[in-house]
DNA sequence: TATAGATCATCAGTATAGCTGACTATCCTT
DNA sequence: AAGGATAGTCAGCTATACTGATGATCTATA
């Protein structure tokens, strides 16, 4: 436990969650970076390349965003050029969103980063303990869902 | 893993981390609320009880927080009655700020069913996999500290 | 077939958290 | 006494994410 932090609060689940996902944020960021893109749009393009073809309604379920959120998360993605949208034909009210070849290289690339960024940060863990800190995460995310 | 979450997030850190936390904070809201605090305000209490006397300052970094964003917290925590700002005595360019009685009962009360939302929140993990997950915060919280 | 209700995407407006930079008051060092 | 550092405050900015309204489209049902 370093400097300025306090022993009273290093039992507190919302302190720890917290800052924990900052200094995950921290170096994801810059590891992003080169790429263009930051985690949200990374994890978009992530949902994107597991399910196809996918639309925005479907993909803002798959992260847990709003809709209007989504809205302009692919606006962003789509004036990079890494997905495009396109009106469903058999239900012209949604709008299939597709990855293009850059936005397959983007999500290769930083992928890849992300994927090490989070060895990285997992380490002080040791191999056990991380393994078994992800599961942890991985229950709680789905104990409450929906 | 229910209803519209993605395979392909599950192993995610950011995006679990991001989740969990957000669903440790939607039932935590609820629980403060009956005592017209938020967790962060409960935040503030705790290390101001723990440690004692502390300067604004050195509860801001206490808690991780910026200190404009501190002015903020012990303001809303002031007009509320649960603690009062004293100007030091020995460095007049502080601010001791103290706990007062109603504050002590708030930090009783909310403290109490904080801790009980969180083990509620554990539960699922079961009680050797909870406190692994705690221990594994702890050291990530920890490990990249200032 | 006509109509009512639901769904999808979008946009404008709003709320909140957190930051930067400027300012004042105070302290410390020399 | 002077210069530089520190503590608190405030105004203003940014990022994130929400609500509510709107238009287009689909579905169910009378």
């Amino acid at each position: 436990m370093a400097a300025g932090q306090s022993e009273a609060l290093a039992s507190r689940l919302g302190y720890l969650l917290k800052h924990v996902q900052q200094q995950l944020a921290a170096v994801a960021g810059p590891a992003m970076a080169p790429y263009g893109i930051d985690g949200r749009q990374l994890a978009v393009l992530t949902v994107l390349a597991a399910e196809h073809p996918l639309a925005q309604h479907d993909a803002a379920g798959r992260l847990g965003v709003d809709r209007t959120t989504m809205v302009t998360l692919i606006d962003e993605l789509e004036a990079n050029g890494l997905v495009e949208r396109h009106r469903s034909v058999e239900d012209r009210r949604k709008n299939i969103v597709r990855l293009t070849k850059a936005g397959q290289r983007c999500l290769d690339g930083a992928g890849r980063a992300r994927d090490e960024v989070e060895r990285e940060f997992l380490a002080p863990l040791g191999d056990e303990l991380g393994q078994q800190f992800v599961r942890a995460l991985q229950i709680l995310a789905g104990a409450r869902q929906g």
